[in-house]
RNA sequence: GGAUGGGUUCCCGAGCGGCCAAAGGGAGCAGACUGUAAAUCUGCCGUCACAGACUUCGAUGGUUCGAAUCCAUCCCCAUCCA
């Protein structure tokens, strides 16, 4: 199987430009395709993931990959799929930012001479010159059709400034950039991406008169069409610091039911008619598959051995048994006299308020080393927290305190 | 620049002088049921020294025994007019 229809079957592409050239130029090596991540976080998140292992997909299959660092598109914001405007980051922050993102990547995909490149588009954005881009370009754009784009539609009630209404001209203008610079012929990007990259195709048939050809990926939704890669609002990082190897195996452990296909088929480099074969396994086998997605996904983003960790500690902890040592831990500085529960819990973040904490243990949610806490005001001993002590929020959470040495 | 309508707790959104830490919904958390799933039901859901006290309703001042609610100024947003 060719990798076009690969990426097919794994359910990966949404949108394409141009179906036949595409897939004939991905399909024999053809494409230089680049990629855009805005850093608007200092760590990439397994939203980020997806465009990674498509990146690593089509590289594996010949084709040249580039990376594209928003630090310049990122002083911007992009408003697609956005209600609001996005905070405003320092210039200071996005440099941060794109630091992080750099080396995470560096992780996951060869870069190199003759490998994958990676390009910051603060390079040639941050220099522009107004006047020089608006008859340059500006010329090429026509407002009509932009605000036709559904990605400003939805903002049009909601207001839209000229910033962001840029953010459309910046992405397509590194399009252009790039096919010029670096010889990119394609762009990828999630499917909210869209209207953008059309304006780079455009952009690039009216200045040059050349074809560019566009693919979005698909969002990775749950069942209920929420996007997935997010706990409580919060993202899932994929820096360890953020999110640990362990809560980052547990998340894909608790996909739902019914997505667990889809993000093995997705997600995983699994061969994909061992992914068919799976399709057809025993209902009973369902936690199987979870425990694979988890497996599979952790040891590509934190490497094989804190994968194995990770599982064995997830084995350990919901399936009896007493290896803790994987467990997410908190090292802190115990008075003499020990510490309240209440304050052990804050500190070790499984509660966010004192007041918080004294719900969960009301509620009957909190077991510290296998017994249920009911008491608010529980003493745990420093001799008992040298040792340290297991304590589990509700059915999943676990953590480990520990007084430092 | 003018007219009108707005800015409420994580989000949406009621409240329009005391009964308001503020209705309702969503999200989230915990409990029950389960399979570390989903659905469902129950409880919780500002902070603390949790009896009670303290801080919050765009900002700052003011009126009042008392303000999210009234007044003034300012900032921000939407719609229409320029």
């Amino acid at each position: 199987m060719q990798i076009y229809e690969e990426l097919k079957a794994r359910g990966l592409i949404a949108q394409v430009t141009d179906e036949p050239q595409i897939r004939d130029l991905i399909n024999n090596g053809g494409a230089k395709f680049y990629i855009g991540f805005d850093c608007t976080a200092d760590s990439l998140t397994a939203g980020h993931f997806m465009a990674l292992t498509l990146m690593k997909r089509l590289q594996m299959a010949g084709n040249r990959p580039v990376a594209l660092i928003g630090g310049g598109t990122t002083m911007i914001g992009d408003p697609s799929g956005r209600t609001d405007m996005r905070k405003m980051l320092t210039k200071e922050d996005i440099d941060h930012n794109a630091m992080c993102f750099k080396r995470q990547m560096e992780k996951f995909i060869e870069f190199g001479e003759g490998k994958a490149e990676m390009v910051n588009n603060a390079d040639w954005l941050l220099n522009l010159n107004y006047i020089e881009l608006l008859r340059e370009v500006g010329t090429c754009f026509s407002v009509n059709n932009m605000l036709r784009a559904e990605c400003y539609k939805q903002r049009m009630e909601k207001g839209l400034s000229f910033l962001e209404f840029n953010y459309m001209i910046m992405q397509s203008y590194d399009f252009y950039y790039l096919y010029q610079n670096h010889g990119c012929n394609m762009q990828f990007g999630g499917d909210d991406q869209w209207s953008n990259m059309l304006g780079g195709t455009e952009l690039i048939r009216r200045k040059l008169g050349k074809d560019a050809y566009a693919m979005t990926i698909t969002l990775l939704t749950d069942s209920q069409g929420k996007k997935m890669g997010k706990t409580a609002g919060n993202a899932v990082w994929l820096d360890p610091n953020k999110t640990s190897p362990f809560e980052f195996y547990q998340y894909w452990r608790n996909v739902g039911d019914a997505d667990v296909m889809k993000c093995i088929r997705m997600l995983t480099f699994l061969p994909i008619e061992e992914i068919e074969q799976m399709e057809h396994w025993d209902p009973s086998r369902i936690n199987e598959k979870k425990e694979l997605l988890a497996f599979e996904l952790t040891r590509l983003v934190h490497g094989e051995d804190e994968a194995n960790k990770a599982q064995a500690a997830a084995r350990a902890l919901f399936a009896g048994g007493g290896d803790d040592s994987n467990m997410p831990t908190t090292e802190l500085d115990v008075p003499d006299d020990g510490m309240n529960i209440v304050d052990l819990m804050v500190a070790c973040k499984l509660a966010s308020s004192k007041g918080e904490a004294r719900r969960l243990i009301q509620q009957g949610g909190v077991t510290l080393d296998g017994e249920k806490v009911t008491d608010t005001y529980q003493l745990v001993t420093r001799d008992a927290l040298r040792e340290g002590v297991k304590i589990r929020k509700g059915k999943k959470v676990f953590h480990r305190a520990v007084a430092k040495a």
